[in-house]
DNA sequence: AATTCGTCACGAACGTGTTCGTGGTACCTT
DNA sequence: AAGGTACCACGAACACGTTCGTGACGAATT
C-alpha cells in the first residue's frame, strides 16, 4: 500500500471500466481496505488525477517531430497534447484548475520552452507564454470532450439562443451570427494557436 | 416554485452564508421541500450555476467606460468580468466548461463583439476571438481564486519543484527559472489580454 | 527486556448530487 | 358534470468524497 500502488490501482481500473469508474471507494475495494485508508497517500481526488495525468502525458514529449520549423513542432506537441486531454474530459477539467505537476508534466513544459527558446523567444515571455499556450487545448478539451448527445444539445441550445437574440438589444451578436458557431474544435484550436503565437513573437518586450 | 424561486433562494443563501452553502439540500430546505424536486426546474447544479453567474455578470457591461480608445475599454470590461469571477472560484470553474447562457453573458458578449468591431476586426475573427478572450480572465479567476493558504501552498510546492528540477533533465525549466512564477494574477492577466490582442489584429484574415 | 510513542490501516459516519417510484392535484376532454 | 390524463412535488435511496476516532503494529528508548 503505498501511493504508487494507489495509482497503479487508478489505472487498472480507468483501462478497464473507464475513468468514470475510477472511484476512491472503487480503488480502495479493489485494494481490499477502506476507502478511508487511501487518504494517507493520496491528499484529494485531484491529487490521484493528477497523478494519473502525468502518466498519460508520458509519451507526449516524444511525439514532436525532430525536424522542420519550431513552430510547426510547437504546434505539433501541443495537438497531441490536447489529444490526451480530449480523451479524458474529467481530467481535462482537473488540468484547467491545478498547476501541472509530476516529471512528465514537467517534460512537457521544458520542451515548449525549449521550442520558444528556438523562436527566439525570450525566458520571460515564454515563462508567461507557456501557461497561455497549455490553456487553450485543455480548454477545447472540457468544450468538446464531452460525450457527443451531451455536446449536440448544446450546440443546439446554443444556436437557438443566438437566432432567436433580439437584434435591438444583442445587435453584435444578432450581426456575428452563425461565425460563432462556424469551425469545429479541430479547427479552432489551430487557429487559437497561431493567434497565441503570433501575439507571444509580438510581445518581445519584457512583461514587468 | 418556479426556476427563478429556485434562483432567488439560492442568491439569498449565497449573500448570507457564501456560496459554499448554496446546495440543492439546503435550497431545498429553504424553500420547506425536498431535493429531488429541484430537478423539474433545474437540470444540474452546473445549470444553477450558470443561472447564479448571469445574474452576477449584470452590472458587468456597464462597466466599460463610455470613452475613451476601443481596447481600452474592452481590457477594462475583460478586466471586470474576471473580478467577479475571482470573487467566486466555483463559478468560474463552472464557466471553463459550459458555454456562457442567459442574458447578461449575452449581454457582455455583445458588447465586447462591438468593441472588436469598432477595432476594425472582422466579424468572423472577432466571433472566433471571443471565446479566447473570455477564457483567460476565467482561467486566471480559477487558478488565483482559491483561499489563499490553499494558493500559497500550491506555489510553494511548485517552487520546491522547479528548484529542484534536474538541470540536466529539463534545462529549459532550470534556465527559465524563477520568471516562471513572477507575477502577479493581476499583471499576467492584463499582459495575456494585450497577447491576445496583438494576436487577434494579426489574424484578420479569415480564419477559414 | 519492557514500555512507550508514533505511524498507519480501518470502517463508520456525515453531507453531498442525482435518480426514481409513488401519489395527489388540476386541467382538459367527452 | 364525470372521467381520464398529464404534470409535478415528494422523499426514500444509491453512490460518492472526505473526515475522524479507534485500534494495532513496529520501532526506538529507557
Amino acid at each position: 500500500m503505498s501511493r504508487q500502488g494507489i495509482v497503479d490501482a487508478a489505472l487498472v481500473i480507468m483501462r478497464e471500466e473507464g475513468l468514470g469508474k475510477v472511484t476512491m471507494r472503487r480503488i480502495a475495494t479493489a485494494l481490499d481496505t477502506g476507502p478511508g485508508s487511501l487518504y494517507v497517500y493520496v491528499r484529494d481526488t485531484e491529487d490521484l488525477h493528477a497523478q494519473i495525468l502525468d502518466t498519460l502525458l508520458a509519451p507526449v514529449p516524444a511525439a514532436v517531430p525532430a525536424t522542420g520549423p519550431w513552430r510547426d513542432r510547437l504546434k505539433a506537441l501541443l495537438a497531441d497534447y490536447g489529444r490526451v486531454l480530449q480523451t479524458h474530459p474529467t481530467i481535462a477539467r482537473m488540468a484547467l484548475s491545478t498547476q501541472p505537476s509530476g516529471p512528465n508534466s514537467l517534460a512537457v513544459a521544458d520542451t515548449i520552452l525549449g521550442l520558444l527558446a528556438e523562436g527566439g523567444v525570450s525566458d520571460q515571455v515564454a515563462a508567461w507564454g507557456l501557461d497561455l499556450l497549455l490553456l487553450y487545448p485543455t480548454a477545447i478539451a472540457v468544450e468538446h470532450g464531452g460525450s457527443p448527445p451531451q455536446k449536440a444539445e448544446g450546440m443546439a441550445q446554443l444556436a437557438t439562443q443566438i437566432a432567436t437574440a433580439d437584434p435591438a438589444q444583442y445587435p453584435n451578436v444578432a450581426r456575428a451570427g452563425t461565425a460563432l458557431l462556424s469551425g469545429n474544435g479541430s479547427s479552432r484550436s489551430t487557429w487559437a494557436l497561431d493567434v497565441l503565437l503570433d501575439g507571444i513573437l509580438a510581445a518581445q518586450s519584457p512583461p514587468v
